[in-house]
DNA sequence: TAAATGTCATAACATGGGTTTTGTCGGCTC
DNA sequence: GAGCCGACAAAACCCATGTTATGACATTTA
């Protein structure tokens, strides 16, 4: 991928949360983003380690994850084209977790000491990735409550909302239908679910006529009854938010 | 509570992430804090409002709560003694959960305002809240993994050693005998439980030997074995984090 | 002092989701 | 084109946890 449209979406992201000025874009330029492409379900980040560089996803999907001792798995984010993925490792010496990429993967990497430079130069910089941390908070805490307090099925279809609006916020594609490209044993380690029961949730939605599937294509047949049997409410994305 | 106690605990909470100087204690010692007491279960914020002010805590618990619709609840959070609570809405505009007091507590409240100049004017307090706002994200992430994949005894033991850890750091007092100030309906819905099961799992952890209760006041009686029921790592809570 | 309320304790019963297993299908490799 | 593998599917069984209920205290309020 061009340079030049690199710096174009990194700008975007921006922009999306904090009004830039010319100075700002300038220096936003002027970051030494190198383009990597990197395959399904390889690990950009290990739990433990102390990472170097910085990554923006410019194409395919990520998540991050933490592992129980005997190997069992929770998937605590799903990470999208548009968002840095260790804002964390910014200021936090030692990961707490893996992140690993869920598709083929364009990332945009940047020295993490440049980027600590960038924000200092350009504070306007510093409050969209401040936005945007904050934003990723609240996103757990929904998942807290998805998965403490709400069965199997609501579970599931909040996700299919929260893909949904996510999706439509990032690729600007049409987001009743998309591409869900993960298995259900991944959807069950999302969702604290063992993917035999995701694969009866899933065909439970589908035969109520909320959702299709195709492979893993799925299509929201009937948002109002997907939404209502998530109890679906996208305050908790802050997608407007925005500060002048 | 004398205001130079105040500065002194909000300064030793900014120096436990980060080295200040002169000039930012001097910025410190400026800071127009008021103090105020409330009482237990007092709302300190509601979802979807937009605060003015932002707290420190002097004294006593808050939490995190989320609800679902039909009034079911999650608490996302526990905050202690030295932790802001709300810096979320220092940069988000409409609150996505609830605050609650969980005893009696004692604040020091800042107008967002000021607080938001004194981070552009001192690049290393707003550093050291940084650090603050990715732990309690971390926090969440391995609550993510307790609730989605542990079983109640794990869960619960986590929560106990999770306390234990962070009552020492945030009081300095001795961590394996403290007061849980938490009814077993709160404690389910931190874990994803109903009280009912929360009763079963303390009295088999105690009959077992790893904890002992008088009221509300937990001790940890075999700290080896609680940890390993937890799968208790505190790496997670970043403890040591520092930047010099 | 009485009544109301909140918390804990415990029992009996119900069930959502886990576990285990077996099969099918499509894609990939040699 | 045979063999292998990963993902999906679905049945049978079962257990960890939820549900409902009831009593015992302790604390607060009238």
């Amino acid at each position: 991928m061009d340079i030049s449209t690199v710096t174009e979406k990194v700008l975007r992201k921006f922009e999306s949360r904090m009004a830039m000025g010319a100075d700002d874009r300038a220096q936003i330029a002027a970051l030494p983003f190198k383009v990597r492409t990197i395959d399904a379900s390889t690990y950009m980040l290990r739990e433990g380690q102390r990472p170097t560089r910085c990554a923006f996803i410019l194409e395919g999907l990520a998540y991050r994850q933490k592992l129980t001792p005997n190997g069992e798995r929770e998937i605590v984010s799903i990470l999208m084209p548009g968002e840095f993925v260790d804002l964390q490792n910014l200021f936090l010496d030692e990961s707490d977790h893996d992140i690993q990429a869920l598709t083929r993967l364009t990332l945009a990497e940047v020295p993490i000491a440049a980027l600590r430079l960038f924000i200092e130069a350009c504070p306007a910089a510093g409050q969209a990735l401040w936005i945007d941390a904050l934003v990723e908070s609240s996103i757990h805490r929904e998942w807290l409550l998805n998965v403490g307090r709400r069965n199997a099925r609501s579970r599931l279809a909040h996700l299919l909302c929260e893909f949904s609006v996510r999706f439509q916020k990032s690729t600007l594609a049409d987001a009743m239908a998309y591409e869900l490209p993960m298995t259900q044993e991944q959807l069950g380690d999302a969702l604290g679910l063992t993917p035999v029961h995701v694969n009866r949730v899933l065909k439970s939605l589908e035969t109520d006529g909320l959702i299709a599937r195709k492979k893993r294509q799925v299509s929201v047949i009937d948002w109002p009854r997907l939404r209502d049997a998530a109890e679906f409410n996208e305050r908790y994305l802050h997608l407007g938010q925005i500060r002048r």
